[in-house]
DNA sequence: ATTGACCTTCCAGAGACTGGAAGCCTTATT
DNA sequence: AATAAGGCTTCCAGTCTCTGGAAGGTCAAT
């Protein structure tokens, strides 16, 4: 299967499929023409790693959960610890967001917002006064 | 005020404030030796970016809130729009980080981490079953 | 034979820094 | 006066995950 079709079964641009290639983490086959020839274990990988991804795990990260896919002697504990860790990140992602977002809303609810120059989200900015 | 002093008293790393430099955010003087000299202003300017930096405003976007600070005659509803743009951005974010978190956290909760290598991780990222 | 859609590689850029190397300047100590 | 420590300078390269574009080869259909 070329790449174009590998795109659109798996749900990846084709550029970020020979970028995958690039690092390491697939590595089809290759037609007398020199095309990439996709596989369906390597289609597997692709949807596997397109979904890890859409849930915020990092290329590194998708990369050893692809090789504890791959371990059929894996311990689930492994994978557990893997996802934990990443979830705890996301944890602490939200929790910086909602920082920002509250700050940041208070800062708009108090601004007029209308043809004055007077505006408390550069106060709050400038000196702190929040 | 050399720039380790400057580093100090906005909270930015001397690295990162040569940067802002190079893209032209602020612009210090010179001393006689070629140090960098901050003035009062340019200290407020970096305090101001860092405050903005950590409500999570991007580059551009602290520019332009730069920019509109020195303006005496803005309106105070361009910079609230500004604000508010960012908050939906950071609304965004926080929505798919939870998606992420839902979904993610429901699959570790059924994995059972153990030395086994069955596990719902695996077969949730392999398979799209859920 | 020619078009158009596909494929290939390689290079560069995005955003926002961060690290390191090589070398000058200042300050304090010997 | 010499030296050492620390701060400052510039410049180059790397991080992370793609993404765009250019130059050119291949394939299917007309």
């Amino acid at each position: 299967m070329n790449i174009g079709d590998a795109a659109l079964q798996s749900g990846l641009p084709a550029k970020t499929i020979r970028y995958y290639e690039d690092i390491g983490l697939v590595a089809p086959g290759r037609a007398g023409n020199g095309y990439r020839d996709f596989s369906d274990t390597d289609l597997h990988k692709l949807a596997f790693v397109q979904r890890a991804r859409s849930l915020g795990f990092s290329i590194e990260e998708c990369r050893a959960l692809l090789s504890l896919y791959d371990d059929r002697d894996r311990a689930s504990a492994d994978v557990k610890d893997l996802a934990k860790a990443h979830l705890a990140q996301i944890e602490e992602k939200i929790l910086g967001l909602q920082t920002m977002q509250k700050t940041l809303s208070e800062l708009v609810y108090k601004c007029h917002g209308d043809d004055r120059p007077d505006c408390p989200i550069l106060d709050g900015l400038s000196g702190g006064k929040t």
